[in-house]
DNA sequence: AAAACTACCTGAGTGC
DNA sequence: TGCACTCAGGTAGTTT
């Protein structure tokens, strides 16, 4: 579920309560997660959390020593409750703070991760590769179009692909792809300079609007105080069956590298 | 080298 | 009501 405003909303969600806290206890109930938790874990006892940073879809907790790296995967959420509350099904992992309150992990359907290292953690092997995150000034259109020059590859996976920027799932691809006007599965390298910037931009605007609405809420994504997220309803094609808004022509769904893209036939070409 | 596909999981929804 | 089936927001690793 999550993409990079969700992660962004669950990363400012918990920063209150877990920047300046000291970790009693960390609750491993289960360790199979997209990588297996190493039980060297429960090293980072009695160590205080410095800060709370993300980078792409990775939530990095710098401790007095060490780094924490967490993936929400697809289907994973972060809480912040009273220690000692019964945990729910699925929630895999717990850090208990020394303010009383506990951080807990729920993760159904397993693909997210804990990690932890002791150096750099942008240097770490998940995270040296990735491109510029979207909203800063490294994303732009003169190096959206390089990146594209030459490429036949469908411009849907290119703004997808974590190494050429990062943070931009399923949902949040065709919504901007709406915005700019272009077709998910346009060749990369044969769009204008000109209408890439408009896909920059409208990369950026769709990420912003979603992060200002606590991100968005499909299935079972909630913000950390427990409530949804609202940028569902401001989804302009992503599940749309029905008109397009602006010009009335029915959305088109249609499968694109084993994943669903939605888009209007007349407005985006 | 780039593009396409596979695998990892559970749960929600659909149709019979 | 229940069973079988499809699909889901991520992404590293493998195959074509």
């Amino acid at each position: 579920m999550p993409e990079l405003p969700e992660v962004e909303t669950t990363m400012r969600g918990i920063a209150p309560y877990v920047c300046g806290q000291k970790i009693k206890q960390i609750i491993v109930r289960e360790r199979r997660l997209r990588w297996p938790v190493v039980k060297e874990i429960a090293d980072i006892k009695g160590r205080m959390i410095e800060s709370v940073s993300r980078r792409g879809k990775y939530i990095l907790m710098r401790l007095d020593r060490g780094t924490l790296i967490w993936h929400l995967g697809m289907s994973g959420s972060m809480r912040i409750l009273p220690s000692g509350t019964p945990p729910e099904k699925h929630e895999h992992i717990e850090l208990q703070l020394g303010s009383g309150l506990a951080l807990k992990f729920k993760d159904p359907r397993r693909f997210g991760a804990l990690l932890y290292t002791d150096t750099d953690p942008l240097q770490h092997r998940l995270l040296s590769k990735l491109g510029p995150e979207p909203l800063s000034h490294d994303f732009n259109a003169e190096y959206l179009y390089t990146a594209c020059k030459n490429k036949s590859a469908a411009i849907k996976s290119v703004i997808m692909d974590s190494r050429i920027v990062t943070g931009v799932g399923n949902i949040y691809a065709c919504e901007a792809l709406f915005g700019a006007g272009i077709r998910p599965t346009r060749k990369a390298g044969r769009i204008s300079k000109k209408r890439l910037n408009f896909l920059v931009d409208s990369i950026r605007d769709t990420l912003r609007d979603a992060i200002e609405k606590g991100g968005t809420t499909l299935q079972d994504f909630t913000q950390v105080d427990g409530k949804p997220g609202y940028f569902g309803q401001s989804l302009q094609v992503y599940g749309v069956r029905g008109p397009c808004g602006v010009c009335g022509t029915t959305i088109s769904k249609q499968v694109q590298g084993q994943r669903s893209s939605y888009f209007c036939p007349k407005c985006q070409t």
